[in-house]
DNA sequence: GCAACCATTGACAACGTTGACTATGGCAGG
DNA sequence: CCTGCCATAGTCAACGTTGTCAATGGTTGC
């Protein structure tokens, strides 16, 4: 692989001159820029990233460190916001997935911290709070998805209680008076904020709350929403409308109505959560859902991140980004 | 950030000992090793990457470029088995989705050139056959999920023609004797491999080819699936299993078989393929289908580059993997 | 008692680049 | 004609490590 040397010989010129030329400094004539690329191009010359840093003392390089990526589809969203926000501004990402294992964290936060990342974003995959894996205070960071008890690290995460009004709110726009929820299973972050959203909903518009109408389920799986929604549908009257706290439970839910030879949305209207596309989009009726802004935390986590660097500190921001409706035909 | 010449003082060594001590180098006594540990947790010193990797030449890190990563599902399980295997051996990716970009694509591979990656990994989220981005070829690359034409590069891909084979013979196994396909858009790589493995066991088995069993569909997707499905249940007598080609078209062909009061698998068997965990397993009932190895392939890829690297050369195989059969209730 | 060896440690250069500074030569202004 | 400036180019050190080689001092073997 050449080097700056080599080319600079090539080009009978100092390697200070390549140097200039390739950070297209000014100071250089026209006629001696054009030889050192005429160099450059016929020994296949590329700078040494890593001979820069080391000189710069910058990496551009950012660290995403997500407690896994497999299990759930909001992994690539969250990576590519980041990734799109990174690349515009020439920073690359490192991602490293450690599978819930704090060993693997630990090490992989030491691993990026050696490699002088400028910054790291640490991920989840469900809206947590988290306990921030050991070291990470060391370089500048931002939490997507989660965030520290102590509200002592900037975080981006969805506005649940928002989302869980606008979706109610949306069915009573549709004219449904009989709401029914079925919830994530207790323990979820987003479980309680859902509910609230769900419950100042009807008080806002006036709506009885019915606590025969609000069900939980144990892992919030399909099969689950298939139990909870065929109790519902016992209840005199059944509910006229079912927000499901996300798209799983509304594919279980959206068997029991088939199965009573209920039609969607006539008789009962379905709104979900979570807009997981595969599911969502190709449920039949198309399922109408909030989705959660995976692609736009990755994104604000990263700029956030680039403009603590511009700034020289970085602000302990808690931001919460909306969830939007996405209308489809089940309401 | 401390630095070794800073343990070095503080420790009462030449930097030289330091850097001894963080390779455990054994030349060292253990005093005097003691020292420097101590020195090295009071500074929080942490090794510098950048100037390591500068001095000896190596970077430990493998490019990872995917064509996309967020319309499929199947990116995190491609990434998540490369990122294992390079793990193992204390290598880091550097991962770039170009989403289809051309120009994306030429810039990601430059810039990891120039980050001195020790190889690359290109992916793609279909099987294809690809023209490979400009510049791959300067370092040791692997194609994932795809090949070259010509075969030049080395390449991982799924044995399709293998998968249809054996969803076709899994189905015969369970006593069906009028097994449709429908199949995927005539133009996908996929297809024709799959048809192939079908038509091989009936004829292994001894049963007819009926090409009214046999239906393309037009984009691959669930509506597509509804409809083909609903026209081979017009035939008379209708199928009693289908191979499905991909589990969005099996979505789809359960509906439509729902629709007529038929069963699952009691009147009709459905095998789908691919694998795609959000349908296949919350299907009513769990679709059986045959998995594509992405987490096998990027596993493969990056080990294969290792061994590249330790042997000082890469060798083009061509490699295809199995596609293994998952089993559930669907037939 | 001396040579030879071993264990331990250090000095120095090098990796490929950029920053700070210096040198050259031509030209404008007095 | 000289001074001073500007445009252009070059020299050298430094970034934080590791590789090569040399130095030190104590111990072993004869």
């Amino acid at each position: 692989m050449a080097t700056i040397k080599q080319v600079a010989d090539a080009a009978h010129v100092s390697f200070k001159t390549v140097s200039r030329v390739i950070n297209d400094d000014p100071n250089v004539s026209a006629t001696t820029r054009a030889r050192v690329i005429d160099a450059i191009n016929t020994l296949g010359y590329r700078p040494n990233l890593i001979a820069r840093n080391m000189r710069t003392r910058r990496s551009h390089l950012l660290g995403f460190v997500a407690d896994e990526i497999a299990t759930t589809p909001f992994a690539v969203n969250l990576i590519k916001g980041a990734q799109d926000a990174a690349w515009k501004r020439g920073f690359m990402l490192m991602i490293v997935s450690c599978d819930n294992d704090a060993a693997r964290a630990e090490g992989a936060v030491e691993t990026l911290l050696e490699r002088k990342v400028e910054g790291v974003v640490y991920a989840t995959m469900r809206h947590e709070v988290i306990v921030p894996p050991p070291h990470i205070d060391e370089a500048p960071s931002v939490f997507a998805n989660c965030r520290a008890e102590d509200g002592s690290v900037a975080s981006v995460t969805p506005n649940e209680e928002r989302g869980g009004f606008e979706a109610t709110e949306t069915l009573i726009h549709r004219g449904r008076q009989r709401i029914a929820l079925i919830n994530l299973e207790p323990g979820a972050t987003a479980a309680q904020a859902r509910l609230a959203g769900y419950l100042r909903a009807l008080t806002t518009h006036g709506l009885p709350i019915d606590e025969r109408r609000i069900r939980n389920t144990d892992d919030g799986q399909p099969d689950d929403g298939f139990r909870r929604m065929d109790e519902l549908l016992d209840l005199t009257p059944p509910p006229d409308a079912v927000f499901c706290a996300n798209d799983r439970i509304a594919m279980g839910a959206y068997d029991a109505i088939k199965a009573r030879g209920l039609r969607i949305p006539q008789d009962i209207s379905v709104i979900g959560f979570d807009n997981q596309e595969v599911i969502a989009a190709y449920l039949r009726p198309a399922l109408t859902t909030m989705a959660l802004p995976h692609y736009e935390m990755g994104y604000w986590a990263v700029e956030h991140l680039l403009r603590a660097l511009d700034n020289g500190a970085i602000s302990p921001e808690q931001v919460m980004l909306p969830c939007p409706l996405v209308r489809r035909a089940s309401i």
